[in-house]
DNA sequence: CCCTCCCGTTTAAGGCATAAACTGAGGATC
DNA sequence: GATCCTCAGTTTATGCCTTAAACGGGAGGG
């Protein structure tokens, strides 16, 4: 009814081609190819645009033909979020094997979720609050495979199971709480352009220090924080080790 | 406790009341009460169960009512988080002067939020996913008192404004990580009976270590990690103070 | 007694997810 | 070659959702 011809996307697409000529391939979608989509539709337009017809009419599609791939939208969110976290695996400079310790893996994983967040600033609120793939893994992260490397890794290292455990929830809270925070700000759009009707700084008249602090809050040093934060981290963590000497890091960049 | 009539009978309400004798209430909406009862709508019935016609409905009015007091569902869910963060003030274990020194102070402001994190799993994701009141703050805890409470208390106890605001940060993404790992597995329901159509534990075939360690993953050690992982946090924090040294800790309860 | 807000209701329009029926192009089988 | 099957996507339809706009009835003030 809205569109009874001529979907006004990109043209060609599937409908109403007339002596349809054999374009190699004619939509072509799989499941793989949507998810990506998706993703890439998230970033464009933020996690509240994409809807079913809408992330059809970006593939050149009816917007139903998703339906054949992916049994519904909150599927599609979870694959997204898998999809996205997946990343970490096609990443050059973050090789999930133990090449170097422990340590420097943590740091490669840590990096690698870093800039996955940073690239995917709408789909990272998707990430911190679905649920997991197994119900009895606490933390939301999805995608089993790097918990298991994780935990491959710091058993290997000589952590006991208990405490590789705990490493995982330490580690993933960690990145949790500041991926988010630090996204946060970025990109995230309640709205298409949320036009603040009150000055946001008149609001701060019963805030003198917030105010007074403003620089020192809106200086973005999230790279800074999250590296000493990090470091921090890892500091605690060695010290669960048998033998709690904590492997001399390579390069102290700071 | 405030409960002037019984919500949840759709039938009567203020609708096509014959004869009605008038309680002395009629319905006796306003912006408080419609922020509490949405509050404990999301309690009961998970986060996406809230429509506008279904908390209408919960306060015995017909939906479209709420759009008097309130300018739409998504500020409505911005007010929620802030009712919600708000419960802080009302919390008589969190008096949030700095009576005993910061750590003190500290320690009874993560108490306290944590508190309400369990108190409300299924309202805290939407805490730390929403966007701050003000823009140029960061992190998406919104309410701007405890910002404001946690930054006087810092600077008075004699941290720099740089430093303060640092903690801040810290602090934050802390809690943020550490709380919504804590309240997702808990309380957070995708849908209403979610039936895994494949066995889970079919799933994890490929994932021998994850099997192997999962009576230490799905163990609640949760109480405990937020306090480990909270002194270590105050203990960088003190190392922040011109003299770096750490107020003793008064009760070391483990 | 009438006017006029106030407060909540009705009505309605449009977007959304999704079930179910449909179409048209290959290809297989007879 | 004719019948039928299946795949891949489209159309149609339903019901819920938000939200704009018009509506009604009661209370208080003149």
């Amino acid at each position: 009814m809205t569109d009874p011809d001529t979907p006004q996307t990109r043209g060609d697409a599937a409908a109403a081609t007339p002596a349809g000529k054999t374009d190699t391939v004619r939509s072509g979608l799989d499941q793989r190819r949507i998810l990506g989509a998706a993703v890439r539709f998230i970033d464009e337009n933020g996690l509240r645009a994409l809807t079913m017809q809408r992330l059809g009419a970006y593939l050149g599609v009816e917007g139903m033909a998703l339906y054949r791939y992916v049994p519904g939208r909150e599927a599609l969110l979870d694959g997204v979020v898998e999809t996205v976290v997946d990343e970490l695996f096609g990443d050059p400079d973050v090789h999930l094997e133990a090449h170097a310790g422990w340590v420097d893996y943590l740091q490669r994983l840590a990096h690698g979720l870093r800039r996955i967040a940073l690239a995917h600033p709408e789909v990272f609120p998707l990430v911190a609050t679905r649920p997991p793939a197994a119900p009895w893994v606490r933390p939301p992260l999805r995608s089993l495979r790097w918990i298991e490397s994780l935990l491959e890794v710091m058993t290997e290292a000589g952590f006991s199971d208990e405490n590789a455990a705990a490493v995982y929830r330490a580690f993933s809270s960690f990145l949790l709480g500041h991926l988010l925070l630090e996204v946060a700000g970025h990109g995230v759009e309640t709205g298409p352009v949320e036009e603040p009707d009150v000055s946001p700084i008149e609001d701060l008249r019963n805030y003198p220090i917030l105010q007074r602090l403003e620089p020192h809050l809106s200086i973005d040093v999230a790279a800074q924080d999250f590296e000493e934060a990090l470091e921090a981290l890892l500091d605690r963590v060695a010290l669960l080790l048998p033998r709690p000497r904590r492997p001399r890091r390579l390069t102290e960049d700071k």
